[in-house]
DNA sequence: TAGTATTGTAGTCAAATTAACTATAAGTTA
DNA sequence: TAACTTATAGTTAATTTGACTACAATACTA
């Protein structure tokens, strides 16, 4: 079969008009003309991570809308044909969840020819971590709810999203130990107890108290806040902050964070 | 300005169906048509390493046709309809350079909205380290000429070439450091010297040769071939080979290469 | 064939780091 | 005040690192 010719019609659904194409194209031997639907577009999954009582957490969102209405998926959406990957991944996560300057990073593109149902549709994953205490969770958009699961409770996904979702689980047990993100997952106060939690809930090991105190405070990425934690049932343990610059020049001249 | 319907044309030059698509639509105010050239397309661009002489060199190709015709940049293509990302990117080289079975990692996808000046392309990155010594650069399909350019040599590039090479370049300098990766850029069997000198030039250090033999076979990841260099003309150093088995191990449990 | 140059390989040693602990201080609750 | 919880300081042996020295093996060259 030949082709000379593609038509391909768009049509719209609230306005996001990458939705669904229908190509239409002439065989040139039968001479009659083909219709069939295709996607050809590119979309933004994020995995939005949080951290709460010592678990790791994510943001989940259920569809209001079309062929997985009523189901569970990761935050994402489409992206304009005027701004940036980075800046799209940036909107939709400041539409869905109201907040912005988050530390958001690129994962991958995931492009399984199956992955989407109606056709072909191309998504580049993202992953952010946040500080849970920020912002209030809002259904938006085009979901009908919004919210935090922990990790062990998350089940069937739509789409591939299970499988993006491992991906950026095992991309950020790596990362975390190349570069001190995970405090982005804490509040902005937190005491060396609760940065402890966060390692040992995140790579899934053991740490010793005194051992990982030592070691975190010989990097000078902590800054003494000289306050202490308040109405806690116990010895009251100081709060540090993270102190941005030195974060900046220990990444830069690359740096490990082995456990 | 309201849309009702898109109707999107597609040029095809070449066979390669998504090199041009015109999108027409009716502006329902003014009732008029309007047409404007789009680019909604994904195409994989590769940035391909090679080791030569103690050197880091990138394999470049000349564009034989259209608007870049004349000018040098990274190999590259677009995805077809029914293959997935990393498929294609293992076609493209294939059709480009002969080999497969290589090491080939995706990097991120590049999304500026003027990062191709005929309209909207989103391009994904991949990065692939190859043995020089398996294979023959030959200028394949769209390329006139396809040729090793040490790093220091490599000068102004195509579209946003420079920048994923810029940004391989980063991530190369990172992953050799967690992953040794390194090895696929020698040959089968080489020589410790060989090895350090790698590490010397992708991260820009001096290294102590006692030492960093002391520290490379601790971690059981060379395999001892009981061969000698042939026809040098100073003592021969054994060979070694790289022990897949152990690597497979090694990156599993995540390690650190700080050298 | 002796000497020189080059690269490979082994070993030393002090300093730094790590892992596994113990001990104690500072609070809270009952 | 006693019991309990958590924070923080310190000890120690084992391991790892970085900066070396020394010497072995080989080839070239005078």
């Amino acid at each position: 079969m030949t082709y000379r010719n593609y038509f391909v019609y768009m049509q719209i659904e609230n306005n996001r008009t990458q939705t669904m194409m229908v190509k239409k194209f002439i065989d040139e031997e039968s001479g009659k003309v083909i219709e069939e639907k295709v996607m050809n577009a590119i979309t933004i999954d994020c995995v939005i991570f949080g951290f709460d009582e010592g678990k790791l957490e994510v943001l989940l969102i259920e569809h209001a809308e079309g062929i997985s209405k009523g189901k569970w998926g990761l935050p994402g959406g489409w992206i304009k044909e005027d701004e940036s990957i980075d800046e799209a991944a940036n909107r939709l996560l400041r539409e869905l969840t109201g907040i912005s300057n988050l530390y958001l990073e690129q994962l991958k593109a995931f492009g399984d020819p199956k992955r989407f149902p109606l056709g072909r549709v191309i998504t580049i994953g993202y992953y952010a971590l946040i500080k849970k205490e920020d912002y209030d969770v809002k259904a938006g958009f085009t979901a009908s709810d919004a919210k935090w699961y922990k990790m062990d409770d998350v089940k069937h996904l739509i789409y591939d999203h299970n499988e993006i979702l491992n991906y950026s689980l095992k991309h950020l047990r790596n990362r975390v130990r190349q570069a001190p993100i995970g405090f982005n997952l804490l509040p902005e106060k937190f005491t060396l107890l609760q940065l402890m939690q966060l390692y040992q809930e995140i790579l899934n090991v053991e740490l010793d108290k005194p051992n990982f105190r030592r070691k975190i405070l010989k990097m000078k990425l902590l800054a003494d806040l000289k306050e202490k934690e308040q109405n806690v049932s116990h010895r009251a343990a100081k709060l540090y902050k993270f102190d941005p610059d030195i974060y900046k020049k220990l990444t830069e001249k690359g740096f490990n964070f082995e456990m």
